[in-house]
DNA sequence: TCTGGGGTCCTAGGACCC
DNA sequence: TCTGGGGTCCTAGGACCC
């Protein structure tokens, strides 16, 4: 048997373990630069706040009803995934978890008895809750996509299931199908859901009485084909191990404001850069190809919002590198070829692909000095992890940062910074 | 009048996930 | 006035090879 085991309203609940007096009011997280919602808390849910809509546009409601906000503190929201997932290794094996997001696991459960299955997953929830302050909802069936089906259940029965739900036999597993409209399978994204429905096929079980051919033909070959399986509780997407490495790193952001200047996107592609570096020398790996896009501002329109078209371009670089000095020349003078005058630009970004493991990088006779950068970048890396982010950084990435984003309601790094540890006065 | 039949590799783009 | 930031997998189609 397979669980998924999903924390609530994750970042919501993050802000709510320290500050117990919110428990009972309703709050949300904005994303970057205070621009979407992507997190709510049950009650700001029932208020009408819908996921991932505009701030400005929900502002009047949420200024009316004392909605509290926040912006997203990562630092925070990655801290307290590190403590769940622990628990979750602690208890079921590290092997056998599978970290799928920040807030979700898969867990593996074909060594504990079925018969105790119910028991195992209700004390995990009890013990996630109590040392982290973190209410997860927990579903469990034969099949990933089966036990999201049983998780979606928990989570909107909470009262009815305490957040766990069971699905272990073809009773069980059928009535949890019919209840389930087809938009809500893991993996029928709106297009599909909106060809399905336009076909008369409503839940997850009609979606089930469908022949493989047919899926194969209209809900994109193998994918579909997988997917139909997984709903028949035949396993056809496994559990991946987490040591697996990225392929492709980005970092990608919107401006705080439209940017027109050249040298503010130079210094903003070199600090992406800078970032998306780290994380690959972080997995151990070298990137031989770096590709920048650019994306400027479309025309207002009010109903339809749609971003500027894109432009990007990319290098191959000469060899595979994690040298954040060899990636921001490549990177900038990439920067410089799209960037066009008079322009108004809202979002850059820098992607890093054709990852190899960076001590297969052969030698070079002609590119000397890689140990040295090697030795370079792991000092600075270390600084910056120890003391605090970009206490040594590059020129390149400027110290201006007109283009940084906005976020006007940040709580603190309670778990991750010594000067903003928790405070409790007596 | 008639113009082969395999392969591989790469990229762009679509669809999905959280 | 103001609309996130990552990722993955798959397919189609073009270029090229013999």
């Amino acid at each position: 048997m397979r669980a998924i085991i999903d924390c609530n309203s994750f970042y919501s609940s993050c802000e709510k373990v320290f500050k117990p007096a919110l428990k009972q009011k309703p709050i949300v997280v904005l994303s970057n630069n205070d621009g979407c919602i992507i997190a709510r808390c049950d009650r700001a849910k029932k208020l009408g706040i819908d996921m991932a809509t505009p701030f400005f546009q929900m502002r009047p409601l949420i200024e009316q009803e004392g909605v509290e906000v926040f912006s997203s503190n990562y630092n925070l929201y990655g801290d307290l995934s590190r403590r769940v997932m622990e628990i979750l290794q602690q208890v079921v094996g590290a092997s056998n978890v599978e970290v799928y997001s920040v807030d979700e696991a898969f867990l593996s459960l074909y060594h504990f008895d079925p018969e105790e299955l119910t028991l195992l997953v209700r004390t995990l929830r009890a013990t996630i809750n109590q040392w982290t302050g973190i209410p997860v909802s927990i579903g469990v069936a034969p099949t990933k996509t089966l036990a999201k089906i049983a998780n979606r259940i928990a989570k909107k029965n909470k009262k009815h299931t305490r957040g766990v739900y069971v699905l272990d036999s073809p009773d069980t597993i059928a009535d949890a199908l019919q209840r389930t409209a087809v938009k809500d399978v893991w993996g029928v994204g709106s297009r599909y859901a909106d060809k399905l429905v336009n076909l008369g096929i409503h839940t997850a079980w009609d979606l089930r009485q469908l022949s493989e051919d047919w899926v194969r033909k209209h809900l994109g070959g193998v994918v579909g084909v997988r997917l139909l399986k997984e709903l028949k509780g035949e396993e056809a997407v496994e559990m991946k191990d987490g040591l697996d490495k990225k392929k492709m790193i980005a970092t990608t952001r919107m401006f705080g404001h439209t940017v027109t200047e050249l040298k503010d996107i130079k210094e903003a592609i070199a600090t992406y850069t800078t970032r998306a570096a780290e994380k690959l020398r972080r997995q151990g790996g070298a990137a031989s190809l770096i590709s920048v896009f650019l994306i400027s501002q479309e025309k207002i329109d009010t109903t339809n919002f749609r971003h500027g078209p894109t432009v990007s371009s990319y290098t191959v670089l000469p060899q595979p590198t994690s040298n954040t000095a060899e990636l921001i020349t490549p990177a900038v003078r990439l920067a410089e070829a799209l960037f066009q005058a008079g322009k108004k630009y809202k979002k850059a970004g820098v992607t890093l692909s054709g990852i190899v493991p960076d001590e297969m990088v052969q030698g070079d006779l002609f590119l000397q000095g890689r140990s040295l950068g090697r030795f370079l970048m792991e000092m600075v890396d270390n600084i910056n992890f120890s003391m605090r982010d970009d206490t040594v950084k590059f020129a390149a990435a400027g110290t201006r940062r007109n283009w940084k984003m906005q976020q006007s309601y940040h709580s603190p790094r309670y778990t991750t910074r010594w000067n903003e540890l928790f405070e409790i006065s007596c």
